[in-house]
DNA sequence: AGTTGTGAACTTATTCACAGCC
DNA sequence: GGCTGTGAATAAGTTCACAACT
């Protein structure tokens, strides 16, 4: 299978299975069949034996996974197994949390950048970041920094977006609720957080 | 078309819809075509006219949808036309963004309790919201709130889904890094954002 | 016996293309 | 002329089922 072109599906569940490697080597689990990481994770044993086999093929037969090893494959196929850093704009509520969220160390990532343009926040130092001004966001480009997350209300995400690509930014993570025109060497993934939960009400039983 | 299931994705992008048709208001648009939409969205035309045929033909041939009378179609089927309460469970970083967030309005969507185990927030009132104690979540059965969204470390999200589900919670907004084991009835749908910022360095070209 | 890796079958989702309408 | 709504065609993604391996 190593030939073909690997679907975006694919690409979405390889951070999952990283958890469920992780999970089990917390455990003490040396293999893992894709029947345990199935009920782990709740994707099906066959799904997660195809996305696999697109990169390889990384199990023994009889036995399963060996979970240092896989979680090693995956870490170099989702290239995060050397450190990445990424450059924040928007310290307001989400960009304070997510500053602060403890959970992006266990995939390599780290924001090692802050932009604002509150005069009231440049300058501070916030988890041993400076927070810098976002006129000076063209400065990335010496910094090796080729994530952006965007954390700004609607209206200045496009004009953040713009910078950052100047900037030599690569792949963005937006949280501001719009369409980001971004050239198509530049990956965006948006989170529209309000979108989501706005789905959740359409699912509830008619009787309220 | 009124007469088949629904797909998933179609739910997912309805609220999009609603996100371009409020954008096309503001500027006083009245009328916008699948091909307008398409271009502010980047959704294709067929797709949006599909999508929407599932529910119904609110279109005008030669002319495009009323994005008054479009908007209230979607809010209605998405069951946003009226107020919808939601349960904060954690007032961490994330948590108190997410109390603070000014996004979930434009959906109709409003988090009127919060529940965090720190003594030191108990009793706190945050957006006018009173802080209380994760143990009295059984108390939501009286309050009519359907929808929960769980903020807390991973370790607790499960038991923080069994109190919700006990308490009447029929969908959950789920943010930490773990699948919940719920009852088919409730809907749970989850956010992990380190693992979506996982995925960029994938996409990055192999020169750094 | 137990599990992987994978072509083939199936299911789901998207795009095409055009009749019908304004 | 321009647009919607939709069946038909295409593409994408998932599951089946089994040969091959430990």
């Amino acid at each position: 299978m190593r030939y073909h072109k690997i679907p975006d599906e694919t690409v979405r569940r390889l951070p999952m299975y990283l958890r469920g490697l992780l999970l089990c080597r917390e455990q003490g689990v040396r293999d893992v069949s894709s029947r345990k990481l199935s009920e782990l994770l709740h994707i099906s044993p066959a799904q997660i034996r195809k996305d696999l086999s697109y990169f390889g093929a990384f199990g023994t037969p009889g036995v399963g996974y060996d979970t240092a090893k896989l979680a090693k494959q995956i870490r170099g196929i989702l290239k995060i197994d050397t450190p990445n850093k990424a450059a924040l704009v928007g310290l307001g509520n989400l960009g304070s949390a997510l500053l602060k969220y403890p959970g992006f160390g266990a995939y390599g990532l780290q924001i090692s950048a802050v932009f604002d343009n509150d005069p009231g926040k440049i300058g501070k130092i916030v988890k041993k970041v400076k927070v810098e001004d976002v006129s000076k966001l063209s400065t990335l480009k010496n910094k090796n920094i080729k994530l952006g997350i965007i954390a700004v209300p609607a209206s200045a995400a496009q004009s953040v977006a713009d910078a950052l690509v100047k900037a030599g930014i690569r792949g963005i993570l937006n949280f501001a609720p719009f369409y980001l025109d971004v050239p198509k060497k530049v990956k965006v993934i948006t989170i529209d957080i309000a979108m989501v939960l706005a789905r959740l009400p359409y699912y509830l039983p008619a009787s309220a």
